[in-house]
DNA sequence: CAGAAGATAGTAATTGATTACTATCTTACT
DNA sequence: AGTAAGATAGTAATCAATTACTATCTTCTG
């Protein structure tokens, strides 16, 4: 049996990643310690420090891993759809699902955004958020073009409240303590954004 | 002049209170100490616990303030409006004008959502947005029955959506590190929202 | 191909800084 | 004078980071 002491550094530190997000889903990141962590991972505290140089690459490389999860899964969303409506309703849910997938992200995210002096964790965090912004943007500029979505839509509110639409879901969670049943009210959500932006409709 | 040390303890909590309003808006509400805190009242640290019996308290006592001026300005906005639709963008506004009034808000409730074992603190702030819920609840219900409202709503995510609404321009000037732009950005995010619920339209 | 030599990963213990909280002395107000 | 409020000077606990040492893997040489 591999009794898996003695892991390469690559290894080792996507092991620390993955604990980070665990916790994350049980706990406030802001009291997540090297001690916790590496409790997790079944290393001593010390051992961490082999591998990162302080605690802020560790939550450095945490936000590099969730913001590519998060980009894959939208690009494989974007790719899969047709018209931009289908594209917006499988970004959504792709998100949604990778938030219950992982129920410490919503947290590690909020957590990460409470920083004033933005780290470089922090940093990452809110250069993801523009990414997303953008790629939003377009597909709703692309709604517009082809009659889909409202001539008249104000494409920056709505990529705005495109996340406003999950973070209530998100804030929900907190407050009920349950992410799972995001899932549930995600379509119900969906559902009331798209009418706010979607062209009139005959039923 | 009056030099004003030596002040009874009420008006002294409340100070304190305003003390952490204020620097939740320039810093991450966990990294905020009770040195911190005192400093900025001009105070030494120990003094603070003349008032108080430990830090759990102080949050507490910000967390109570919080919920007071947020429902006695929500249940004014329901007091001067007529529909259903002109009440929830009173309340709409009146949560926003907050927000800008006091940018620490946003940042200190999503600090105490973060704790997964709630305190004192954390409970309050569930209690009082699930009592802001219930008062969106209603309306929104009063709103589908006198037909300002899609008859076929899902209360519930509407109720939702309002929150997630306000959070996307929340989440929007945590990543620009400016308040201030929610003000102009929340009429266009909440003519979204009506567009979302409101019974079918004309224009 | 064996095995020494070096590199890599992990341990256990410790350090210095920070933090919430407290005990004791001092001042100011009534 | 007596008491409520504040200053001063602590304490114990926690935490990130470091250190000295050990275990394991890898590579190079004879």
């Amino acid at each position: 049996m591999a009794r898996t002491r003695h892991l390469p550094s690559q290894e080792r530190k996507e092991l620390t990643v993955r604990a980070v997000v665990e916790l994350c889903g049980e706990q406030d990141p802001a009291r997540i310690t090297t001690a916790s962590i590496a409790e997790r991972m079944k290393v001593t505290q010390g051992a961490l420090f082999r591998h990162f140089t302080g605690k802020d690459e560790i939550w450095q490389a945490v936000m590099k891993w969730i913001a590519e999860q998060v980009m894959r899964r939208l690009e494989k969303a974007v790719a899969r759809s047709e018209t931009p409506l289908a594209t917006l309703e499988a970004m959504f849910m792709a998100h949604i699902g990778f938030i219950t997938e992982h129920p410490g992200v919503p947290r590690l995210m909020l957590g990460q955004l409470q920083h004033s002096e933005p780290t470089s964790a922090t940093r990452l965090v809110r250069s993801m958020l523009a990414r997303y912004r953008e790629r939003l943007a377009a597909i709703l500029e692309e709604g517009t073009v082809c009659g889909e979505l409202r001539a008249d839509l104000d494409i920056e509110a709505a990529a705005t409240q495109f996340i406003g639409t999950v973070q209530g879901l998100v804030v929900q969670s907190l407050i009920a303590g349950d992410v799972q049943r995001i899932a549930e009210q995600a379509p119900g959500a969906f559902l009331l954004y798209r009418r706010g932006i979607q062209a009139g409709e005959a039923s």
